[in-house]
DNA sequence: TTGCATTCCGTTAGCGCACACGGCAAATAT
DNA sequence: ATATTTGCCGTGTGCGCTAACGGAATGCAA
């Protein structure tokens, strides 16, 4: 026996019309019968059926997610898919669901975008913080307008953002160094953690995970390790490769190598390419071509972080809030998966 | 502009009515009309609206879910939630959940619950079937009532199961193997495969784990690990630390032990107790004793496969199949997660 | 007293679909 | 010829809710 409006109208003998201005705060409704309702709808402890609510109602909902081109940025994809599948399951909730994208590395482009959004007045926006400075100002933008804000990927501390999902970037850059610890057994090792870089783009995961990797190392006690960090401009794979020459024609001759994001795939293909065997490759996230090296053994660990997840989520961090009007979970870290090829099957399909 | 079965009608020349016939198979239409309307449903590519069937469909749903009993195995309380918690979400669509538990370590009682809940006639049906022989039975069963059956946990070949969701069990132990040996860095390793058995209850999956971990080794051209395997009787504490001490005051001595399923915590609480250190300790699943082993560094590795998300998405997949009518797939695996002290903390709650 | 806001509230038409009911024509029986 | 069955199909109601519309009661000014 579910309580419905209808109900609530004839235990406080008034017609489902009040029972639903109250409800939602609309029309004009005597104090005293309102409270009166209200009192009622608590007793009964009513929740509505979302189902006839969504069929009834004719509010349209609108959020916009921006985040950097998938086209040109393989990871992003995977956010992008999360989010895709997202918007089908809220479509019957009459939910629309806009995606933009922005050059990740043009800021200006990223500033257009978000005009063009907030000028297009959505329910809800999704965005990835990428440039700090650009960011506190749509920030505050959102916070006039009182647009409710999820963080993606990139968190920004002391906002009033609705909710963030990301990973933990210390944290995993921690674990990478406690995975290359333990692959460790020699009396010294000299261990490089290399950060490949777009010029102009933002390297703020990148060095918190570095941060991260150093920290595990600097803790150890019994410690034989020397780190070396690395920049390397991966424009052109012709100077990553030449950077990668100098190293292991260094007389620091690499134990291994942490590769603080994404792109770990072109060193795999280094490694490959000069058969290089027996140096211990970590690196992040499940590229298609990070998996096909992780699979041939020439990676041994990749750090993941259920990126699909993360746009799924936060998509839905939004209709939660508008629509069922539940609180929400404003700090959300991914799980730091561990991926081996002795796993890797179970990691590739994404879904929910 | 979504397509609505009053569209159909129109285009078709007939009453949403004979449109619902055609739809559900339902009354008499002519054959002419019944094509007619079919084609136009396919031209249109008309997909029913969830919302309004549900709310208009009176046609309750029935599904029964038969696991150990989640009070005296603290690791079918993960299962347990994840069917709850899907029993939740699949409510507003006229489904309701009949949970029902059976001693893991007692046949009987597997048969018995099976009896009741068969001749209950639900429209679907969950069970972990952890004895062969019983399960076979209660298959046969399924299979004459047309009732749709998945697997949970435990998986058994050639049958008409509408899904299984579990572990890929000797992967997980061939993945454990090479946690192991990756923590090996002396000449020649003990190493022990501990099966923490309960008398009279199924071994299916330890016996798969053991055959995965022992494999790995098989494989490793350049081995310097001896495995040994080792029984112990869990139904009493006093058994297995005998068992324990016999190990640890041979002249076998431990490099690293491998115990095959979430009673890892008893081995490590007889590793608190006796302060032994530097013996590597790898088991399964995140019960909160493991936990707290794991976060105090007496367990290295715990092998996970989010027992949550079993549980609901075998509630899933009867849900799909009765109400959307879609296809499932039949073969699930759950990621084998790796838990490391570092890690834990992200894996911690369940939610889906 | 009449006129006109204002405040409060009931009524009603859908939203897309399921399903019972009943109707009309053709086929068959009496 | 009329009565009855049968095949086929349209209509109407309601699921729980939203939201527009309009009506009754009250207050206040002219």
């Amino acid at each position: 026996m579910k309580i419905g409006i209808k109900d609530i109208a004839k235990q406080a003998n008034v017609s489902i019309g009040t029972v639903d201005r109250v409800l939602h705060n609309r029309g004009e409704v005597a104090k005293s019968t309102r409270e009166q309702v209200l009192s009622i709808i608590d007793e009964l402890g009513y929740t509505p059926n979302l189902l006839a609510k969504s069929l009834a109602s004719k509010t349209k909902y609108t959020i916009s997610a921006l985040i950097p081109d998938p086209a040109s940025n393989a990871y992003w994809q995977k956010p992008f898919a999360g989010i895709k599948a997202a918007a089908v399951e809220i479509k019957k909730f009459n939910f629309e669901l806009q995606i933009a994208y922005f050059d990740y590395s043009n800021e200006n482009s990223f500033i257009k975008k978000t005009d063009e959004i907030l000028s297009s007045n959505p329910n809800g926006f999704i965005f990835a913080p990428v440039f700090y400075k650009s960011s506190l100002d749509v920030i505050e933008k959102c916070d006039q307008l009182e647009l409710p804000y999820v963080f993606i990927d990139v968190f920004i501390e002391n906002c009033k953002n609705l909710a963030y999902f990301g990973q933990n970037s210390a944290q995993s850059g921690y674990l990478a160094a406690r995975l290359m610890n333990l692959s460790i057994n020699q009396a010294v090792s000299h261990i490089y953690i290399v950060k490949p870089l777009n010029p102009s783009a933002p390297v703020y995961h990148l060095s918190l995970r570095e941060k991260g990797f150093t920290t595990y190392f600097s803790e150890q006690t019994s410690n034989q390790a020397i780190l070396h960090s690395l920049d390397v401009d991966i424009s052109s794979p012709a100077v990553l490769f030449e950077s990668l020459d100098t190293i292991f024609s260094s007389n620091h001759k690499p134990f291994g190598l942490f590769v603080a994001n994404s792109r770990v795939h072109l060193v795999a293909s280094y490694f490959e390419e000069n058969k290089i065997k027996n140096v211990v490759l970590i690196g992040y996230d499940l590229l298609q071509e990070n998996v096909e090296y992780l699979e041939k053994g020439i990676i041994q660990f990749l750090i993941c972080q259920k990126p699909e997840e993360q746009g799924y989520k936060s998509v839905f961090a939004l209709f939660t809030h508008l629509f069922l009007k539940d609180p929400v979970k404003k700090l959300n870290f991914s799980p730091i998966d561990i991926i081996m090829k002795e796993n890797i099957e179970y990691y590739k399909n994404f879904k929910i």
